[in-house]
DNA sequence: CAGTGGTCTAGACCACCAA
DNA sequence: TGGTGGTCTAGACCACTGC
């Protein structure tokens, strides 16, 4: 090998930020095709799987993707922020610049949805709801999109003996939506519990997402408690880690 | 190749599916250390750069880590949950069961600490405090580990004007932390916003937090605003996304 | 059908660690 | 000093894409 790096960096990582860095100075625009992994290769003068490994570093980034048979393509980076408690009184806060700049006039449409009654809960779902051995739940599933691409799957789950022969069973919950509806059968949400952690996506997942197998996911875990503090709904969302910026916002 | 995987799973895939059951199973302890790459090679029947494949697998999702030179080792993954919103009022809701399971009660402890005054902010910090070109912070640097294991550094910054002076430019700021001297400064916290995204690690992050290059980390901005709505502190936080779990609890 | 990315092999050299 | 993981090379075959 060359004796040139001495800080002795690995060469694909220094490929790698010298990709990362044209693609910050917009030498390529998002959508715009790479040259393919042999070219690169022979252009910076190193074997096609360092190349590619210069490339997957990029990819776990979320700055570029790979389309097999196609190509490696730029991805645009415009994260949507998602306000975990609703702002009730906007007031003079909601003039603050943020950290993370991110649309906040975006939100992602549902793309396919699905109910499921009568279903035996996962484990930990039915430790929290504490239900009897053989209790079910109703499962409602969805995927969100923004302009055409998978952004997150929510999976929302509700002890059946709640929800039985109510609207929440249906595809169209009608206006206002769960909550409204949990509200007409006496349980209405009267407090939340938000937990979020970050792991590697399942296959599953990643097909769901159409995002590739090494780029992690945000794992939010909404539960709503009633006035009784009974839980009454799990909701668990799974977010494309590189598109969300999650924000709380809350008094001393 | 061999035409048995009649699903076609590439092989790493399969071999990191199996070990991550052996795993789980408990077949190797926490700290234990595996069979070198070129045993599970031969073991699994694949070159070694297949059985490094599958290994990376495993160690991006945080169930074992490598040490060059030494071997590969089983991680233990014990999270620890972090609060965003204080519990003012431990009611009712503290008996409910939590999603993930997490240690509660313990506190990483600060490992290294060091402030320095009079420095020029980085733009994303200067717009929030919507400070004039030229004006400073004071930063606080700070890496907290728990169980000798480094698991986030955090590093607030402070108008220095507003702190020039004060207690908070020394490393002890004494009882009740930067927010009760804030306090006596007349700019108590009255209001927080956080704000959470997932990438992956700068090398220096990396090196910081002693994790794999292709782990991710969870960066938690935490800005805190007077009873004017000046942002006063701006903490940003750099987690191992593999040892946090993030909880915020608050009423509909 | 030609080109692409995804997987896999069989080597090699290096830096680092522990005995 | 021998074994370890980290990097790198030069091939190969496959599945998929788009013309």
């Amino acid at each position: 090998m060359s004796r040139e790096g001495q800080t002795s960096q690995p060469k694909y990582l220094r490929i790698a930020a010298e990709l990362r860095g044209a693609l910050e100075r917009g030498d390529y625009q998002p959508g715009d095709r790479l040259p393919g992994e042999n070219t690169l290769a022979a252009d910076f003068d190193v074997a096609p799987l360092t190349m590619r490994q210069a490339l997957g570093v990029l990819r776990s980034e979320g700055l570029v993707g790979s389309r097999k048979g196609s190509g490696w393509f730029v991805e645009s980076f415009r994260p949507i922020r998602r306000r975990g408690i609703p702002r009730l009184a906007r007031g003079q806060w909601g003039s603050g610049k943020t950290i993370w700049s991110a649309d906040d006039h975006r939100a992602p449409d549902v793309d396919q949805i699905t109910v499921q009654e009568d279903t035996p809960p996962p484990e930990h779902i039915s430790d929290v709801f504490e239900l009897a051995p053989g209790e079910t739940v109703c499962v409602r599933s969805r995927r969100y999109v923004m302009e055409g691409r998978p952004v997150m799957v929510a999976e929302s789950y509700l002890p059946q003996s709640l929800v039985a022969g109510s609207p929440i069973t249906q595809a169209d919950t009608g206006p206002g939506g769960i909550y409204a509806r949990l509200a007409d059968l006496g349980h209405a949400p009267a407090r939340f519990r938000e937990e979020i952690r970050v792991r590697m996506p399942s296959a599953e997942e990643a097909a769901r997402l159409a995002i590739p197998a090494d780029r992690s996911v945000i794992k939010l875990a909404r539960t709503a408690f009633d006035s009784e503090g009974r839980a009454v709904e799990i909701n668990e969302m799974t977010m494309d880690s590189a598109t969300y910026v999650l924000d709380y916002e809350f008094d001393a």
